[in-house]
Order: C-alpha cells, then structure tokens, then sequence
RNA sequence: GUGGCUGUAGCUCACCAGGUAGAGCACCGGAUUGUGGCUCCGGAGGUAGCGGGUUCGAGACCCGUCAGCCACCCCA
C-alpha cells in the first residue's frame, strides 16, 4: 500500500472551508455583475513565452517560480502563475476590445515558492481587468469595485489601500539611472539581497525590508519627481475621485510592484492581519501590454485578488458561515425506507432550497436520531410502522423546544412552507 | 533558493536515564419494547513521517530524506 499526500503547496480545501469559499464567490459575482463586469474562463496552461515577455524576463516569477515543461511536441508551456497575461491574450486573439470591456476571470495560480502563511504553490485569484479606458476614472473604478468587495465581505475594516504612480517607462528609466547612481554610492550600508538587486531590478530596493536601506532611502531620489506632467496629472485626478468616493488611501512614493507590465497608477490593499504576507490584493494600470502582444494599442488596468488570503482574512475576523441541513428523514425498516422514497423526491421538487437529508445505511431510531441530531437539521422527519398505515409523518424538532407532532402527509408541504418562510425571516 | 521550529491514534497532545505507547475530544455500541443533545459503561483505532546508523534494545540519541509551520526572498 502506497500512501499518497498533496504534492507541496497544494491544499485541499476541506467541505468545512468551502461554505466560506462559496459565500466568497456568491458575493463577487454579485458585486461584479453590478459594475457590469463579465466573466471571461481561461486556459490555466500558456506558451510559456507568453508570461516571460509580459511579466518580464527578470522578475523573480520568469527566473525562478514558473511551472514550465515541455509538451509532446517539445514546446514549453507554463501553469499560469498570473491572470493577466492570458486574459490579455485571449482579449487580443478574439479582439474583444474593440470598445471599452470589463472583464474578470477567476481560478487557480501556479508559483514555484517555498509555502508559508498566505502563500501556496497552487492558490486562487480573482482577476478584474478594464480595457480601452486611458483616464483614471477606470483607475478609480476598479478601486471602487474592490472596496465594495471588501465591504461586502465585511474585511474592509483591516484593509489598508496603498497607492502610488510609477509613470511611464521612459519616466522609470531615468529614475531608475538616478536611483542607481546614488544607491551606487553607498552600496556597502545596503543589505544583501539590495546589492543584488541594484543590477538586476533596482526599483525593488524602494520596497525593502531591511531599517538601514530603508534609512538610505529617505535621501535617495524620489520616483515622484520624474513623473511626467501627464503621469502626475493624472495621479492628482485619481486621488480626487478617491476623496469623492470617501476611500482613504495611502500614497506610498515606495510602492513599485514586481511585473514589468504595469505604468501610472499602482495600488495594493494590505492588511496587518495575515503576517507577512499582507498584500490581499494588488494591481494597476498596464497601458502597453495589449500592443505588445500584438494587439492594437490599448490602454488597460487591472487587479487580481489572493482568495486564499481573503479567506485567511475573513477567518482572522471570525466571519463564518455554514449550511446544515434542515430535515433529516429517518425510516423505521426497508419497509418504511420504501415509503419515504417518493414523498421526499417530492419534496426535493417543491423545495429545491430545503436541505433534505435521508438516513442511509438503516439502523435503529437511537442511532438514526444521532446522525440526525449531527446533521445540525431543525427538524426530523420520522416514518415508521404507524405513520406508514395512516399515511402521516412525525415531525420532531431538532434544535428548538418545539413539541413532537404527527401530522397527515397532506398538510407536511403547508408546515414546511411556513418553516421557510420563517428561517429566511430570521 | 536560505534560515529557525516541528513531525506519536481522525484532531489536540502526553509518556520516556533509551526497554516495542497513553489521555482528552471525535468515532462505534450499550444503559426496558419507536427518539438525538447531558451523564454513565464498553469498544475500535497507532509497524511513533520515511530510510539508515549507534545500541543487547530507539518513538525517544545521531545522520539523511520527505512533509508541515514561520520568516527571508518575492508576491496574491
């Protein structure tokens, strides 16, 4: 016998976790739909020259965290590790922005990291993307969108929204050249992994964890004054409608994001909650990528939200929820068994909202009610010798003090419309 | 990829100078003939992550490996 565990950094998730994951998903698509956002289903696999031309070459996903392998026809594919690029894909393949489209997409991610909390090999995003709007009004809908999610969900308490603008391409390369020609200068008090960086992605140092770079940083030149007046302009807009729509945010001038794609307006919603892993949601304007993958220019924006972090979040909160079941249909013998079966595929048909749940398995009364009592039903539905001859069922309540009855099967569609009415009152 | 901590019944944990394992909860059954939740009684369940070493003897010590957790890196 061979004893088989989830391969590393992928997680089940358990029946008691997924009430949760669904009242999660029930309410996204709710808020989605409201902002006439649509659905768009996503191949989770991708050339994988697909991801290293639109993350960027250099960032730590293309170098290190992809899920690559060749095919039987010996080409490299890749287990996404971002919606973006494919949804970008797909948009530009079936030319679906030929006017503005909003668009979100949802499923599982794939990263070649160590696991800790917040962070898995396999997780889940929420993709929400906007093309073929260049104003910041698409900017301040997208963040309005999120902040109702978050309201909705009842997390919009512990979540922060940072947000910066990191201008054009040409605006970072110069800033970049400034940023490198100062840190240079003082290479040897910059920790380890900075020194690092200073050839590879010199942005990143901005966002490091280390107290004597950041100290360095505080003199260093400032992403902010290469900013082209439109870049700035626009940044001005963005916070403007954010004051309009009473979002506080914070303007942090250090927040650079690690996928090359992105220009102008970034933003992240993080949270003190999680540990280090605080960053539920990230995202921001990507004006070139459409062009790039041959598309006709077209601007763009964009978040994708950690789920599994959303969850980890709404746990933190105590926020819960659970469906138990509302009858469970006890059966005295096989006799009883066959009895039952019309009446509550009966049921089903006129109740398709009851949780009916149907002792399987026989037993006696004794350990039938257990199971029943276990189910976390309100009420058991009881057949038995009696019953059976009269046509009538026991009705015994579960969780209440209600007393026992017995009533004909007749009046059984009365009773539990009123049941109904009342547990969707309460 | 780096570092720290951990790995004993389904879950949470204990035992032990190294002499082949226990508790609580959960589970199953019973406590007068058709009735759960409380209580009582009984039962089932572990080759102590895996592999190797030291030893007369290892779950306990050593090494390796895998996994989990947390942090770094990076990001959702």
């Amino acid at each position: 016998m061979t004893n088989f565990r989830a391969i590393r950094g992928m997680v089940d998730i358990l029946p008691e976790a997924t009430p949760l994951w669904q009242s999660m998903e029930t309410v996204a698509l709710e808020v989605l739909s409201s902002y006439g956002y649509e659905e768009i289903r996503l191949p989770v696999i991708e050339s994988t020259g697909l991801f290293a031309r639109s993350i960027g070459e250099v960032t730590d996903i293309v170098e290190k965290e992809m899920y690559s392998f060749n095919d039987r026809n010996d080409e490299s594919m890749t287990l996404r590790p971002e919606g973006t690029a494919g949804c970008v894909r797909a948009v530009v393949q079936h030319n679906l922005a030929t006017t503005p489209r909003r668009l979100w997409y949802t499923g599982p991610m794939f990263r070649y990291e160590r696991p800790q909390k917040g962070r898995q090999r396999q997780f889940h995003q929420l993709g929400v993307e906007a093309f073929g709007v260049a104003t910041p009004d698409q900017d301040a809908e997208l963040i309005a969108l999120s902040r109702q999610l978050w309201r909705r969900l009842g997390v919009d308490d512990v979540l922060t929204l940072e947000i910066n603008s990191i201008g054009s391409a040409s605006d970072r390369a110069q800033y970049r050249a400034a940023l490198v020609e100062y840190l240079s200068a003082h290479r040897d008090a910059l920790d380890a992994d900075s020194q690092r960086r200073l050839e590879t992605n010199p942005l990143r140092i901005l966002d490091s964890k280390d107290p004597a770079t950041q100290a360095l940083l505080d003199a260093a030149p400032a992403l902010s004054d290469h900013l082209d007046a439109e870049s700035r302009d626009e940044f001005e807009q963005l916070l403007a409608y954010l004051d309009g729509l009473g979002i506080p945010y914070r303007v942090n001038p250090r927040l650079v994001r690690g996928l090359d794609y992105y220009n102008k307006c970034v933003f992240e919603w993080t949270t003190e909650a999680l540990g280090a892993q605080g960053t539920v949601c990230g995202g921001g304007r990507y004006d070139g990528l459409v062009e790039i993958f041959g598309g006709k220019a077209t601007p763009a924006a964009g978040f994708a939200v950690g789920l599994e972090r959303l969850i980890l979040l709404m746990q933190a909160l105590e926020i819960t929820v659970s469906s138990p079941a509302d009858l469970y249909v006890i059966a005295a013998d096989e006799a009883a068994y066959r009895h039952t079966l019309p009446r509550v595929d009966d049921l089903r048909r006129q109740f398709p909202d009851l949780h009916i749940v149907q002792h399987l398995g026989g037993g006696s009364f004794k350990s039938q009610f257990k199971r029943a009592d276990k189910s976390g039903a309100a009420w058991a539905l009881v057949y038995g010798e009696t019953e059976i001859a009269n046509n009538q069922v026991t009705l015994k309540a579960l969780r209440g003090d209600a007393a026992q009855r017995t009533i004909g099967d007749a009046e059984l569609a009365a009773f539990l419309a009123d049941f109904l009415a009342e547990t969707e009152g309460a």
